[in-house]
DNA sequence: ACTATATGGTCAAGCAGCTTGACCATCGCG
DNA sequence: CGCGATGGTCAAGCTGCTTGACCATATAGT
Protein backbone atom coordinates (compact mmCIF):
# COMPACT_ATOMS: atom_id res chain seq x y z
CA UNK A 1 0.00 0.00 0.00
CA UNK A 2 1.53 3.17 -1.00
CA UNK A 3 1.48 6.45 0.96
CA UNK A 4 -1.33 8.14 -1.26
CA UNK A 5 -3.41 5.79 -0.63
CA UNK A 6 -2.83 5.95 2.76
CA UNK A 7 -3.74 9.74 2.52
CA UNK A 8 -6.72 9.01 0.56
CA UNK A 9 -7.87 6.40 3.31
CA UNK A 10 -7.01 9.00 6.17
CA UNK A 11 -8.80 11.63 4.34
CA UNK A 12 -11.60 9.65 4.01
CA UNK A 13 -12.37 8.51 7.32
CA UNK A 14 -11.63 12.30 9.10
CA UNK A 15 -13.72 13.55 6.49
CA UNK A 16 -16.32 10.80 7.28
CA UNK A 17 -16.13 11.18 11.30
CA UNK A 18 -16.70 15.45 10.53
CA UNK A 19 -19.67 14.56 8.55
CA UNK A 20 -20.81 12.82 10.83
CA UNK A 21 -20.64 14.98 13.82
CA UNK A 22 -22.06 17.50 12.08
CA UNK A 23 -25.02 15.59 11.18
CA UNK A 24 -25.74 14.59 14.40
CA UNK A 25 -25.39 18.11 15.88
CA UNK A 26 -27.94 19.34 13.32
CA UNK A 27 -30.20 16.41 14.04
CA UNK A 28 -30.12 17.06 17.86
CA UNK A 29 -30.78 21.15 17.15
CA UNK A 30 -33.23 20.07 14.62
CA UNK A 31 -34.97 18.46 17.47
CA UNK A 32 -35.03 20.87 19.59
CA UNK A 33 -32.05 20.58 22.19
CA UNK A 34 -30.02 24.09 21.43
CA UNK A 35 -27.19 24.86 23.19
CA UNK A 36 -25.08 21.54 23.01
CA UNK A 37 -22.51 21.08 21.23
CA UNK A 38 -20.41 18.28 19.98
CA UNK A 39 -17.87 17.97 23.27
CA UNK A 40 -21.59 17.54 25.19
CA UNK A 41 -22.01 13.68 23.52
CA UNK A 42 -19.12 12.32 24.70
CA UNK A 43 -20.05 13.93 28.88
CA UNK A 44 -23.98 12.24 27.75
CA UNK A 45 -22.60 8.95 27.02
CA UNK A 46 -20.44 8.94 29.89
CA UNK A 47 -23.03 9.83 31.99
CA UNK A 48 -25.91 7.73 30.71
CA UNK A 49 -25.80 4.57 32.61
CA UNK A 50 -25.27 5.34 36.08
CA UNK A 51 -23.91 8.91 36.32
CA UNK A 52 -20.31 9.90 36.75
CA UNK A 53 -17.96 11.74 39.03
CA UNK A 54 -16.20 15.08 37.25
CA UNK A 55 -12.53 13.41 37.83
CA UNK A 56 -13.96 10.22 35.77
CA UNK A 57 -15.74 12.62 33.50
CA UNK A 58 -12.41 14.04 32.76
CA UNK A 59 -10.61 11.50 32.65
CA UNK A 60 -12.56 9.69 30.18
CA UNK A 61 -12.79 13.40 27.80
CA UNK A 62 -9.26 13.53 28.41
CA UNK A 63 -9.36 17.65 29.85
CA UNK A 64 -8.71 18.59 33.32
CA UNK A 65 -11.31 18.28 35.56
CA UNK A 66 -11.07 21.99 36.28
CA UNK A 67 -12.60 21.76 32.56
CA UNK A 68 -14.63 18.89 33.11
CA UNK A 69 -16.55 20.63 35.97
CA UNK A 70 -17.12 23.83 33.88
CA UNK A 71 -18.64 21.25 31.12
CA UNK A 72 -20.78 19.99 34.06
CA UNK A 73 -21.55 23.68 34.91
CA UNK A 74 -23.18 24.34 31.67
CA UNK A 75 -24.89 21.02 31.25
CA UNK A 76 -26.58 21.90 34.52
CA UNK A 77 -27.54 25.36 33.52
CA UNK A 78 -29.22 24.02 30.48
CA UNK A 79 -30.91 21.87 32.45
CA UNK A 80 -29.29 18.68 30.63
CA UNK A 81 -27.64 17.40 34.47
CA UNK A 82 -27.58 17.63 37.31
CA UNK A 83 -25.26 17.11 40.70
CA UNK A 84 -26.56 14.86 43.16
CA UNK A 85 -23.86 13.89 46.73
CA UNK A 86 -22.78 10.82 46.15
CA UNK A 87 -24.12 8.04 48.10
CA UNK A 88 -20.77 6.30 49.45
CA UNK A 89 -18.16 9.29 49.43
CA UNK A 90 -19.18 12.77 51.07
CA UNK A 91 -16.26 14.55 49.21
CA UNK A 92 -17.16 13.28 45.81
CA UNK A 93 -20.93 14.42 43.73
CA UNK A 94 -22.66 12.41 41.29
CA UNK A 95 -23.66 14.30 38.37
CA UNK A 96 -26.89 12.32 36.54
CA UNK A 97 -28.85 13.23 33.51
CA UNK A 98 -31.72 14.95 33.98
CA UNK A 99 -34.94 13.95 31.88
CA UNK A 100 -34.22 16.23 29.58
CA UNK A 101 -30.15 14.76 29.53
CA UNK A 102 -32.26 11.29 28.57
CA UNK A 103 -34.42 13.07 25.82
CA UNK A 104 -30.91 14.84 24.64
CA UNK A 105 -29.53 10.87 23.96
CA UNK A 106 -32.51 9.75 22.79
CA UNK A 107 -32.07 12.70 19.81
CA UNK A 108 -29.15 12.04 19.38
CA UNK A 109 -28.92 8.45 18.40
CA UNK A 110 -32.12 9.03 16.50
CA UNK A 111 -29.79 11.59 14.33
CA UNK A 112 -26.77 8.94 14.17
CA UNK A 113 -29.31 6.45 13.24
CA UNK A 114 -30.98 8.55 10.62
CA UNK A 115 -26.91 9.34 9.06
CA UNK A 116 -26.20 5.77 9.29
CA UNK A 117 -29.34 4.94 6.98
CA UNK A 118 -28.38 6.99 4.40
CA UNK A 119 -24.94 5.16 4.11
CA UNK A 120 -26.74 2.11 3.99
CA UNK A 121 -28.48 3.66 0.94
CA UNK A 122 -25.61 3.98 -0.54
CA UNK A 123 -23.54 1.17 0.55
CA UNK A 124 -26.24 -1.28 1.57
CA UNK A 125 -26.99 -2.90 4.54
CA UNK A 126 -24.76 -5.27 4.87
CA UNK A 127 -21.71 -3.41 4.15
CA UNK A 128 -22.72 -0.59 6.41
CA UNK A 129 -22.43 -3.55 8.85
CA UNK A 130 -19.18 -4.54 7.72
CA UNK A 131 -17.54 -0.99 8.11
CA UNK A 132 -19.22 -1.09 11.68
CA UNK A 133 -17.37 -4.12 12.41
CA UNK A 134 -14.53 -3.42 10.67
CA UNK A 135 -13.80 0.42 12.32
CA UNK A 136 -14.82 -1.76 15.79
CA UNK A 137 -11.74 -3.64 15.19
CA UNK A 138 -9.69 -1.30 14.29
CA UNK A 139 -10.54 1.22 17.32
CA UNK A 140 -11.58 -1.16 20.11
CA UNK A 141 -13.52 0.95 21.96
CA UNK A 142 -13.07 0.34 25.22
CA UNK A 143 -13.48 2.69 28.26
CA UNK A 144 -14.34 5.89 26.29
CA UNK A 145 -17.66 4.78 24.57
CA UNK A 146 -17.41 8.42 22.86
CA UNK A 147 -21.06 8.24 21.50
CA UNK A 148 -22.49 10.42 19.36
CA UNK B 1 -30.63 -1.55 11.80
CA UNK B 2 -31.37 -0.54 15.29
CA UNK B 3 -30.68 2.76 16.81
CA UNK B 4 -27.62 1.43 19.31
CA UNK B 5 -25.99 -0.28 16.52
CA UNK B 6 -25.89 2.91 14.35
CA UNK B 7 -24.20 4.50 18.16
CA UNK B 8 -21.53 1.63 17.88
CA UNK B 9 -20.81 2.35 14.46
CA UNK B 10 -21.09 5.91 14.51
CA UNK B 11 -18.76 5.66 18.19
CA UNK B 12 -16.44 3.49 16.65
CA UNK B 13 -16.00 5.79 13.48
CA UNK B 14 -15.28 8.95 15.82
CA UNK B 15 -12.86 6.94 17.61
CA UNK B 16 -11.13 5.57 14.73
CA UNK B 17 -11.30 8.98 13.32
CA UNK B 18 -9.55 10.79 16.64
CA UNK B 19 -7.26 7.64 17.13
CA UNK B 20 -6.05 8.33 13.83
CA UNK B 21 -5.49 12.19 14.51
CA UNK B 22 -3.31 11.41 17.25
CA UNK B 23 -0.83 8.95 15.64
CA UNK B 24 -0.30 10.78 12.77
CA UNK B 25 0.62 13.96 15.27
CA UNK B 26 2.65 11.97 17.37
CA UNK B 27 4.62 10.65 14.03
CA UNK B 28 5.06 14.41 12.44
CA UNK B 29 6.12 15.47 16.07
CA UNK B 30 8.55 11.99 16.37
CA UNK B 31 9.87 12.71 12.64
CA UNK B 32 10.97 16.28 14.62
CA UNK B 33 7.95 18.83 13.56
CA UNK B 34 7.03 20.77 16.78
CA UNK B 35 4.58 23.00 17.31
CA UNK B 36 2.38 21.58 14.16
CA UNK B 37 -1.24 20.75 15.53
CA UNK B 38 -3.56 18.81 13.61
CA UNK B 39 -5.34 21.84 12.26
CA UNK B 40 -2.44 22.61 10.20
CA UNK B 41 -2.32 19.08 8.64
CA UNK B 42 -5.46 20.11 6.85
CA UNK B 43 -4.13 23.62 5.78
CA UNK B 44 -0.88 22.46 4.07
CA UNK B 45 -3.06 19.45 2.39
CA UNK B 46 -4.77 22.25 0.93
CA UNK B 47 -1.46 24.57 0.26
CA UNK B 48 0.59 21.61 -1.30
CA UNK B 49 -0.14 21.46 -4.74
CA UNK B 50 0.02 25.22 -5.83
CA UNK B 51 -0.42 27.46 -2.61
CA UNK B 52 -3.54 29.20 -1.87
CA UNK B 53 -4.84 32.52 -0.62
CA UNK B 54 -6.05 33.15 2.89
CA UNK B 55 -9.83 33.58 1.81
CA UNK B 56 -9.20 30.05 -0.01
CA UNK B 57 -7.79 29.07 2.57
CA UNK B 58 -10.10 30.07 5.13
CA UNK B 59 -13.16 28.68 3.00
CA UNK B 60 -11.79 24.77 3.38
CA UNK B 61 -11.04 25.22 6.75
CA UNK B 62 -14.87 26.32 7.46
CA UNK B 63 -13.39 29.07 9.47
CA UNK B 64 -13.06 33.38 9.09
CA UNK B 65 -10.59 34.80 7.11
CA UNK B 66 -8.86 35.92 9.92
CA UNK B 67 -8.28 32.87 11.98
CA UNK B 68 -7.21 31.48 8.73
CA UNK B 69 -5.01 34.63 8.24
CA UNK B 70 -3.66 33.85 11.89
CA UNK B 71 -2.89 30.19 11.07
CA UNK B 72 -0.57 31.19 8.14
CA UNK B 73 1.31 33.76 10.47
CA UNK B 74 2.23 30.98 12.85
CA UNK B 75 2.75 28.58 9.97
CA UNK B 76 5.13 30.83 8.81
CA UNK B 77 6.87 32.15 11.93
CA UNK B 78 7.22 28.69 12.08
CA UNK B 79 9.49 28.27 9.09
CA UNK B 80 6.76 26.10 7.08
CA UNK B 81 4.80 28.13 5.13
CA UNK B 82 5.68 31.81 3.07
CA UNK B 83 3.20 34.38 1.57
CA UNK B 84 4.37 35.34 -1.67
CA UNK B 85 2.65 38.42 -4.05
CA UNK B 86 -0.06 36.70 -6.31
CA UNK B 87 0.82 37.06 -9.59
CA UNK B 88 -2.63 38.16 -11.27
CA UNK B 89 -4.04 40.29 -8.42
CA UNK B 90 -2.20 42.40 -6.57
CA UNK B 91 -4.64 42.74 -2.98
CA UNK B 92 -4.19 38.93 -3.01
CA UNK B 93 -0.91 37.02 -1.14
CA UNK B 94 -0.30 33.81 -2.63
CA UNK B 95 0.91 31.06 0.69
CA UNK B 96 2.90 28.70 -0.60
CA UNK B 97 4.54 25.98 1.67
CA UNK B 98 8.50 26.05 2.38
CA UNK B 99 10.80 23.29 2.03
CA UNK B 100 10.66 22.07 5.51
CA UNK B 101 6.43 22.41 4.89
CA UNK B 102 6.96 19.60 2.62
CA UNK B 103 9.19 18.10 4.63
CA UNK B 104 5.97 18.41 7.05
CA UNK B 105 3.87 17.35 4.75
CA UNK B 106 5.89 14.31 3.57
CA UNK B 107 6.58 13.06 7.37
CA UNK B 108 2.44 13.27 7.60
CA UNK B 109 1.70 10.93 4.89
CA UNK B 110 4.56 8.67 6.27
CA UNK B 111 2.66 8.70 9.59
CA UNK B 112 -0.49 7.88 8.10
CA UNK B 113 0.92 5.28 5.80
CA UNK B 114 2.36 3.72 9.19
CA UNK B 115 -1.17 3.70 11.23
CA UNK B 116 -2.70 2.62 8.19
CA UNK B 117 -0.23 -0.45 7.60
CA UNK B 118 -1.30 -1.14 10.82
CA UNK B 119 -4.77 -1.57 10.36
CA UNK B 120 -4.08 -4.02 7.19
CA UNK B 121 -1.76 -6.13 10.13
CA UNK B 122 -5.00 -6.64 11.81
CA UNK B 123 -7.89 -6.37 8.99
CA UNK B 124 -5.73 -7.94 5.91
CA UNK B 125 -4.75 -6.18 3.11
CA UNK B 126 -7.99 -6.55 1.04
CA UNK B 127 -10.33 -5.35 3.80
CA UNK B 128 -8.62 -2.24 4.42
CA UNK B 129 -8.57 -1.24 0.67
CA UNK B 130 -12.12 -1.81 0.75
CA UNK B 131 -12.82 0.26 4.19
CA UNK B 132 -11.20 3.02 2.10
CA UNK B 133 -13.80 2.51 -1.02
CA UNK B 134 -16.59 2.70 1.46
CA UNK B 135 -16.07 5.79 3.63
CA UNK B 136 -14.98 7.45 0.10
CA UNK B 137 -18.11 6.26 -1.35
CA UNK B 138 -19.54 7.97 2.08
CA UNK B 139 -17.42 10.86 2.45
CA UNK B 140 -17.21 11.96 -1.32
CA UNK B 141 -13.81 14.12 -0.37
CA UNK B 142 -14.71 16.51 -3.00
CA UNK B 143 -13.32 20.11 -2.24
CA UNK B 144 -12.61 19.63 1.30
CA UNK B 145 -9.06 17.10 0.61
CA UNK B 146 -8.34 17.51 4.87
CA UNK B 147 -5.29 15.13 4.37
CA UNK B 148 -3.23 14.02 7.21
C1' DA C 1 -13.10 57.39 -18.03
C1' DC C 2 -15.47 57.49 -13.41
C1' DT C 3 -17.89 56.22 -9.89
C1' DA C 4 -19.77 52.32 -7.17
C1' DT C 5 -19.64 48.01 -5.39
C1' DA C 6 -17.39 43.69 -4.51
C1' DT C 7 -13.38 41.22 -2.99
C1' DG C 8 -8.63 40.07 -0.59
C1' DG C 9 -6.39 41.13 3.42
C1' DT C 10 -5.15 43.07 7.92
C1' DC C 11 -5.69 45.29 12.63
C1' DA C 12 -8.01 45.38 17.00
C1' DA C 13 -10.95 43.90 20.56
C1' DG C 14 -13.61 40.40 22.76
C1' DC C 15 -15.16 35.76 23.95
C1' DA C 16 -15.15 30.69 24.93
C1' DG C 17 -12.88 26.70 26.35
C1' DC C 18 -9.11 25.03 28.16
C1' DT C 19 -4.91 25.13 31.22
C1' DT C 20 -2.01 25.75 35.52
C1' DG C 21 -1.79 26.80 40.40
C1' DA C 22 -3.70 27.24 44.87
C1' DC C 23 -6.76 25.77 48.08
C1' DC C 24 -10.40 23.17 51.07
C1' DA C 25 -12.92 18.87 52.52
C1' DT C 26 -12.94 14.15 53.03
C1' DC C 27 -11.08 9.50 52.68
C1' DG C 28 -8.25 5.69 54.15
C1' DC C 29 -4.03 3.79 55.69
C1' DG C 30 0.01 3.66 58.92
C1' DC D 1 -5.02 9.97 65.36
C1' DG D 2 -2.25 11.99 61.95
C1' DC D 3 -0.97 12.39 57.27
C1' DG D 4 -0.65 11.67 52.45
C1' DA D 5 -3.94 10.78 48.64
C1' DT D 6 -8.13 11.96 46.37
C1' DG D 7 -12.58 14.72 44.77
C1' DG D 8 -13.83 19.20 43.92
C1' DT D 9 -13.82 24.22 43.40
C1' DC D 10 -12.01 29.10 42.78
C1' DA D 11 -9.10 32.22 40.30
C1' DA D 12 -6.11 33.76 36.77
C1' DG D 13 -4.12 33.30 32.34
C1' DC D 14 -3.48 31.60 27.52
C1' DT D 15 -4.89 30.30 22.86
C1' DG D 16 -7.75 30.02 18.94
C1' DC D 17 -11.54 31.67 17.27
C1' DT D 18 -15.10 35.39 16.38
C1' DT D 19 -17.10 40.06 15.16
C1' DG D 20 -16.36 44.75 13.53
C1' DA D 21 -13.80 48.25 11.29
C1' DC D 22 -10.84 49.50 7.91
C1' DC D 23 -7.60 49.90 3.61
C1' DA D 24 -6.14 48.50 -1.17
C1' DT D 25 -7.25 46.67 -5.41
C1' DA D 26 -10.34 44.67 -8.81
C1' DT D 27 -14.53 44.70 -11.55
C1' DA D 28 -19.00 46.24 -13.28
C1' DG D 29 -22.29 49.94 -14.73
C1' DT D 30 -23.15 54.05 -17.09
Amino acid sequence: MQNSEAMALSAALLAAAGKLTQRIHEGVVARGFEGVRPAHGFAFARLAPDGATVTDLAAHLGVTKQAASQLVDEMVRKGYAERRPHPEDARARLVVLTGRGWECTRAAEEAAAEAVREWADVLGEREVRALGEQLLRIAPLGPIRPAW
